[in-house]
This record gives structure tokens, sequence and C-alpha cells, in this order.
DNA sequence: CATGAATGAGAATTCATTCAT
DNA sequence: CATGAATGAATTCTCATTCAT
């Protein structure tokens, strides 16, 4: 159905933007569809989130296997991480689910296993030429990703670019070293003021 | 009263284990006592998280500040850190709490300051001797936590000790340079199966 | 939907019956709906509250336009406030609500306002014929609705039709029989919106 | 016990400015005891409230009973009258209370019935003066205290001396300036015990 | 297939009342 | 006597989920 396909557009946005609290009433009403309808298509709330969840899981599964054709495997694994951070941050419900316990859906979990697969790919070209780490997995590349994205949250409408610092950071935690300075200046303080009404960019 | 400590012992644990979506009704059953000596105690829910989180902080902070006189800044940075990421992997309240933009509570605001503070005076002890990156602030330090915690908490089941890996891993990102190996294993695989019982040790 | 129909009649009842304090729950009960099904249909208590008093306002509002065309005015104005005083007779909500500073409801001021409005021009019409005295209001008589219903309203039970007494009472008190003016200056209009803080002095 | 006095100062006030509906805890608060203090000298918030009404009703009691050694039988029921509008202007839960079917109290019941009985004889001193009409009694003068009061109660903030206004009016109706006899026969007493199944017909 | 009305299980919070100290 | 801590029933309101149309 083409409903399906509005629903899960509507359904991303929203949950990107409000986190896994938002009802189902209002992104029924986002895609412009019943209350019912959501429910022909997906079972359950749960089950929406997790086709949801499971698209963008995809998506940066997608990306690192493109990234594995790279010539430089210390630059493809950064824009790996680069490009999951950056999933993270632009999506508020995504890093509300992923690595969560209540995380039970089969297929999530099998797509985050794909996904630490293709990390764990670009990790081993990368430490194979001794550019990072020689006990640094792809898991943790993974798990990295959340990490990251975390340490930048609370700036994120102060300053939404501050996860490239962070980044900057952690790359320099499992490369085997250089003199970069980090690329975003220091914030000065935690702006912890403002309820967040976009979650990001 | 000493229902209040009861009270504030049975918040702590059930905010830790499951969340800041934790019901005060069951709080209050956990507690022991009637959901009335709950709102008796603390005005609303929030208050109680509040003064949960505020304890946390504040016990963090005098960490921070007796290690201000320790004799190794490097070292004594990295206990500091190693005891606020400690903090978190053993409340999943007190990372939900963190550095959230719905962060509203006045105290709690002050109380991160104060963190935010400290760790400053720690990392500029450790700065100025060239321990760490120059660039380097409280802030980020303090943001740091969270990320490690962040890092760790999906594996915190399977293996609780997993944080000391991380630690380490951002510990290096920050510091001038050495050939220390990570010192956690790594991990196989995200365990996201088990809905966490106890949530750390 | 039909069951609009049947909370409203329901809600009406029982708010007539119990005055304002009746919770929803047995509203919904009484309506043989779930409690979901009255806030679906009125977003919040009051606003089921209000829905009713605008109806039995508006009927008045007819009423009184109504005998606009009369031709005998003071027939017409007695009759106007036998119908409003009926109307507080057996609905013990409306009374409770009716001229209470604690009405904030938007349209239930303005529907009020349309009652002062079409009890002016009754009362206008009597005025001109002398029949009443020259300087009694429109909100007077509406005022004076409410006055009456109270002064029967113990009696209710006891002797129903004891209003008529007091309707009969008041238009003495009304009709130009004597030449004195009252004492206090007549009312513009009912200032329903701040809520009574010190009431009285 | 002081501490009575205390309360019952206490309890008037708050009632007077709040309403019924005020909690005992702020009764006791105002009162500067505790909350168990309140319930070791009234066994229920009803007793306390019906204590209050009793101090109240007496003492315009007192008042009808002085004024019956008045020269002028006319102004001495006016000024009775102006008294207990008075009475129920200033005290916000006197007016909830008096006249509510849910007045349960037996002794507050006699006290409304001493407050007849001091109505009704100063209703015939003026009747036997020909002042008022031959059919008004007692029980219809302070029947008539709560409509004026109830009037005038939407004013209260924006004119506070409107009732004036009203008690005039109602001053004018009883009196003799007509000779229509009121249509329903006069209420032998107050029936203030059951509480109302149904309000009205 | 789509709809949105209906449902009812909670959630936070309030408050009269009880009772140990 | 006085206290105020504890209680739990009751209230308003939200929302995932079901189901008749």
């Amino acid at each position: 159905m083409r409903n399906r396909r509005l629903l899960l557009d509507a359904a991303a946005k929203t949950f990107a933007e409000r986190g896994v609290e938002v009802s189902i009433g209002e992104i029924a009403q986002r895609a412009g569809v019943g209350k019912g309808t959501v429910f022909r298509h997906f079972s359950s709330k749960e089950e929406l989130l997790a086709a949801i969840m499971l698209g963008m899981l995809d998506e940066l599964v997608d990306t690192g296997t493109a990234l594995l054709a790279a010539e430089d495997p210390g630059l493809a694994l950064r824009e790996f991480m680069a490009a999951g951070v950056q999933s993270l941050v632009t999506d508020r419900a995504f890093c509300e689910v992923i690595g969560r316990p209540s995380l039970q859906h089969r297929e999530v979990r099998d797509a985050i296993d794909r996904l630490c697969d293709v990390a764990e790919a670009l990790t081993d070209r990368a430490r194979r030429q001794n550019i990072v780490r020689p006990d640094l997995t792809g898991t943790d590349v993974v798990l990295l990703l959340g990490g990251i994205h975390h340490m930048a949250a609370p700036l994120l409408i102060a300053e939404p670019q501050a996860w490239h610092r962070y980044l900057e950071l952690a790359f320099d935690g499992i490369t085997t070293h250089t003199e970069r300075s980090l690329p975003h200046p220091p914030p000065r303080h935690l702006p912890l003021t403002t309820p967040d009404p976009d979650h990001g960019r």
C-alpha cells in the first residue's frame, strides 16, 4: 500500500523529532490517515518503531558497505562513523532505541548485527594498515556511535555541530596517534534550560 | 522521618533499574509505603527524581574535589572519570537525566554546573602538565562521562565491567598519547535480548 | 455520533441532580459509555459542563427573543423570568455555574452576555410603558433569575412550586408601585472573568 | 482549649475567603496547629464547618432578637435583612452551605429554625403595622437573604456594594405597595434534611 | 481496506482521616 | 493533649489497541 509508505515517513519524522513517546494518534494525523490504519500495517507501536529503526540501520549498513570500497581505510572508517553519528543526531527516537535492553525486536537485533559486521569489516581494513588500535572491534565502533552522539546531545540546540568535536576526540582515541587538534570549539557550559523542540537540524 | 530515607533508596534503585518512566506507585510499593507518602515527601515526581540526581551529582562533585588534592593530575582526572562513569553505569535514570535538555530543575542544573567546575579544575591541572590536550575542557569531561557510559550500557548485563574498556579508549582520546592497550576484552556482539532486571551490578 | 447526544443528556441530568462536583466517571457510567469516550467528545470536564450550560443559556435566549414579539411587555418579561427560573430550578449545575466568577469559559460568558441583552430588550419594552422601575436593567433581571431560584432551592423537594411565590415577590419588587429609586447604580455587565480571591471585603 | 478558639477563627476566615472546598490542612496551618488537632476538636470537616455556620447563624439570631426591641418595625426588619445579607456577602462558605440540601447537621438546622423564628417575629411586627404584605413569613425573609446575596455575588469584586441595590429591590417587593397576594402558600419551615435526589420535578 | 469511535488500564496528584509517638 | 506522618480512595486525563461500519 501507499499508506504504508506515508505512515513510515510520517512516523520516521515524528519519532525523530519527538522521541519514542509520541502517540500513535499524532503519527496517524501527520500521515493523514486514521489511527486504525496504523494498526492495520503495524500490529503494535513497537512494531512500527522497529520498522523505522530497521530502515535507518540498513541505510547505515549500506553506507558502510559502500565505504568498504573506498581507498583510504582510515577515512572510510571515519566517514562511516560520521554518517552514524549524524543519523543519531538527527533522530531522537533512534538514539532512544538503539542499544537499549528493551529492544526485543528480532529484526532490529539482526540489523544491528549486520551493522556490527560491516563496522568490523571497516575496522579490520583500518587495523590491518595499523591505522587503528589492534584490539578495536566493529562492535566497539558501533557502540562509539551512540557514545559520541550522547556526548553531543545536550549541546544539540546551542551548538548543533558539536558532535564533530567528539567524533574527532573518539577517533583520536581509537587511532594510533596524531597531533590533530579537536575540530569543534569546546562548549562553554551545558545549556540545560531550553526544552529541545526539534532535536537537531 | 525514616521513610524519606526508605523512599529515596527505593526511588534511586527503581529509577536506576527502570529509568525515569517508572510510576510513583511502583516506587511507593517498593519502598513499602503508600502512594500518598511519596507526595508527602516530594511534591511531585520531578522533585523526587531531582532529589536523587542531586545526591548523586553532589557525591561526584565531592569525589572530584577530593581528587584535586591528589598528587598525579592525570591519575586524578582518570579516577574522577572512573567514579563518574561508575555512577552512571549503576543508575539508569541518572544517565537519562544528566545532560538532557528537559532538565528544568534549578538545583540539578546548579549541581551540574558545580560538576563541570570541578571537572574543569581537574582538567586544568592535567592540562598544565601537558597530560591532556590543551583544548579539552571540564565540560568535555563531564559529557564524556555520559558518552562512555552510554557506550557500555548495552553490554551491562553480559559484561558489567566493559565500561573500563571505553573509559580507557576515551582517556586515550583525550591524552597526549601512549601505547597502552585497552583493558577490557572486546565484546563479541551486542546482547540486546534480555530486558535488564538489575541494570549494573 | 449518537454517543455525544447520550453523553450530553446524561451529563445534563447528572450535573442537574448532583451539581458540578460529580465525577466524569459517574457521568460516563450513566451514559453507558467508557470514561475515555467522554474525553473523546469533550476535551475536559470544564468543556462538557460548558457545552451543557451553553445549551441551556441559548434556549433561554431563544425564549426571550420570541417573547420580544409578545403584545404585553409586562407579561412578556414575566414569562421570560418564569422560564429562566424554571430552568434553574430543574438544574443544579446551571445555578452553580451561572454568575459564578470561576466561569472562565469564553462561549459561556458570551452566551450570558446574549442573555443579558435579550433581558435588557424585554426590560426596555416594559420600562417604556412604565411597567417596571426606570432604573431596572436587563442584567438586574438576569441576576434576579438566580436569586429567585436560590430562594426556592431549599424548598425544592418539599414544595417544588414554591418558586412561583418568589417570582411574584420579585416581580412586585421590580414593578412601579413606588417612586423610590434603587440605592446602587445598576451594574453594566457581569464580570465573570476574575476568580474571586477575597470574596467581599 | 484555646486551640479550639484559634481553630474556629482560622476556619471561619478560611472558609469565608475560599469556600467549603478548602482543605483541612490549610485551615490547620492558618490556625498554627497540626492537622491532628483539628480532628481532636471536630470529628470531621463537616463538623467544623457546622460549628462555624452555627456561630454565624446565632450571631444573626442575636442581631434579630436585639432588633425586636427597635421602635420602627419596618426599619428593624430592614436592618435585620441588611445584617444577614452582609454576613453572606462576606462569607463564601456561609452562602455555599445555607439552604443546601447537603446540610445534614442537626444543630445547624436548629439554628436555622431559630433564625426563622426571629425573622418571623420581626416580620410579624411589621405585618401588624401593615408595613409588609400580610402573607409574608419569617421563612420567606430568611430565604430572601440568600436570594439577595446570590444576586449580588457575581458583582462582588467589581461592585462590592451592589447588594444594597438588591436588598432595596427585595424590600420593595415585600412591602405593601400592591394588593396582589402571593401565588404560592408560604412554606412552614426549611426542610433541609433530605439530600435532594432529583432536584426539581 | 480504511476509518475513527469506543474502551479501559494506568498515571500523577489531592485530601480527609487515622494513629503512633 | 498535640503532632504531623502515613494512608489510600478518588479524580481528571492520556493513549494504545480493538472493532463496527
